[in-house]
RNA sequence: GGAUGGGUGGGUGAGUGGCUGAAACCAACGGUUUGCUAAACCGUCGUACGGGUAACUCUGUACCGCGGGUUCGAAUCCCGCCCCAUCCGCCA
């Protein structure tokens, strides 16, 4: 969430920021109402932490009267602290209450957008920030999309899936699963090289760690739980990951933190389904690495650059056609002040598929997470948190089978050959 | 799942009702000494939210797993919850 020093003292940039969000003059309202709440919350504990002095010192008088055996004394003391007591009781009723408005009220107002952010309301308005500017692979006019490569050569299924699980959870098998391994391996010593340091999280997270990275209370309903033990599947392993981080103060010199991680990828993506998601275009579980960083606010916007250059680079390792957008203000996820989406095109299903998306959240999941780090002057300040996918699967494995098809098969990018052992899914 | 023992600052760990925001030690940081390193010595060394100030200093409150209760006063006593460790059971 925002800070709400910075809404205080920032409030027209903020107010600019949401409005390249879309928001109206309506919605705006609430950066009102949040700074009135808060001067309410100021007012209070003011009038609470005087009256709790005041108990403090009547109480040690009370105590040493006691000990000289001046009882009368002590019990007009007495009267006069349960007095304070009723009132403090009252105001602590009034405390809690205006800091819970206080805080549902931020909790309803997104990241505010970098000031490169195009302003824009939907996917539409997204700027291409580097374009494909050589030809499309030529297929032939009977290429197959992914689903039907899939069935012909026998690497994934998803009734089976459906069988086992449900829609959205399909079987690799054979090649197909051998490819799916190969990828996350190439990706996963693609980021290592890149200076991340590999972590294997758990899967399951509690609730703390799903509120740190914002995922509660914003998409709660995108996540599967396990009620019984109140735990909550990742839908990507940006939620524990960056959760390893929660509540520390780092050192500025251990800056920035550079964490990749592979995971499966739980989504409910309830509501979701639609034209444009057969096959591998939208599941339920699919494979991610995913790659972390937490930096420092004056650099942050230069790692951002950096990690979209390594993403880039797999892109042009799998030899896949790419675009990289960067959102408008209105496409941008909650939490983010600049994204930037990353697209392969598909052969057959002659579209873009989304398949990474890398952002910097500036101080909007570390001030959730009281991620901060000590400065040169050793005060303590909030760190950067940035995250993209590098890459997510299912998808990349659509546009490669798509693309690569051939009369002989299917051809694998050279870059994996290592990883399959095969050159070709024929 | 059953039994027992625990949760205190970056770590170890003392603390049973007021003198405790918390001893001591370790780590860390700064300094003295030193050819360098080490050792030794001295000093600093929690966070959040307020008030005040031009600013540093200053100042109030809260926090000893979480929530509630008793009391003039709670890290300390009582209740509920959560978590952890160990042993047993089960098991990859």
């Amino acid at each position: 969430m925002l800070q709400l020093k910075v809404i205080r003292e920032d409030k027209k940039r903020i107010i600019n920021g949401l409005r390249k969000r879309g928001w109206q003059a309506a919605q705006l309202k609430v950066i009102e109402r949040i700074i009135e709440t808060d001067d309410r919350r100021r007012s209070t504990q003011k009038l609470l932490d005087d009256l709790l002095a005041e108990n403090k010192v009547l109480s040690k008088e009370i105590g040493q009267l006691m000990g000289q055996g001046k009882k009368a004394e002590a019990d007009a003391l007495k009267a006069r602290v349960a007095a304070i007591k009723d009132q403090s009781r009252q105001l602590e009723e009034q405390f809690a209450d205006i800091k819970k408005q206080l805080d549902d009220l931020l909790y309803t107002v997104p990241n505010c957008p970098h000031k490169s952010v195009p302003k824009g309301k939907t996917a539409d308005d997204n700027k291409v920030a580097k374009a494909w500017t050589k030809p499309f692979p030529s297929l032939p006019a009977d290429a197959l999309p992914h689903w039907e490569l899939a069935k012909k050569y026998n690497l994934f299924d998803f009734e089976l899936g459906v069988k086992l699980t449900g829609a959205g959870f399909p079987v690799y098998r054979g090649k197909g699963a051998k490819l799916q391994r190969a990828l996350i391996q190439f990706f996963l010593d693609e980021a290592i090289k890149a200076g991340f340091e590999e972590v294997i999280p758990p899967l399951l997270v509690n609730e703390d760690t799903a509120r740190g990275t914002g995922q509660l209370p914003d998409k709660e309903a995108q996540m599967y739980t396990c009620e019984r033990d109140n735990l909550y599947l990742i839908p990507t392993a940006e939620v524990p990951v960056t959760n390893i981080l929660r509540d520390e103060i780092l050192p500025e010199k251990s800056l920035p933190v550079k964490l990749t991680a592979y995971t499966p990828c739980f989504r409910r993506e309830a509501g979701a389904w639609g034209a444009h998601v057969r096959g591998l275009n939208r599941v339920h579980q699919f494979d991610k690495i995913e790659i972390v960083q937490v930096e420092h606010p004056d650099r942050s916007y230069q790692t951002l650059q950096q990690m979209v250059r390594h993403v880039s680079k797999l892109m042009q390792k799998l030899e896949l056609p790419y675009r990289i957008l960067l959102l408008c203000g209105g496409d941008m996820g909650f939490a983010s002040a600049k994204t930037f989406d990353f697209e392969v095109w598909s052969g057959a299903q002659q579209r873009w598929l989304e398949v990474s998306s890398v952002s910097n959240f500036e101080t909007f999941q570390s001030n959730r997470m009281q991620l901060r780090f000590r400065d040169a002057e050793g005060k303590i300040q909030l760190a950067h948190t940035l995250n993209g996918s590098a890459l997510a699967l299912a998808r990349v494995v659509a546009a490669l089978l798509e693309n690569n098809q051939t009369p002989e098969g299917i051809r694998i990018p050279k870059a994996l050959w290592k990883y399959t052992g095969f050159k070709v899914i024929s």
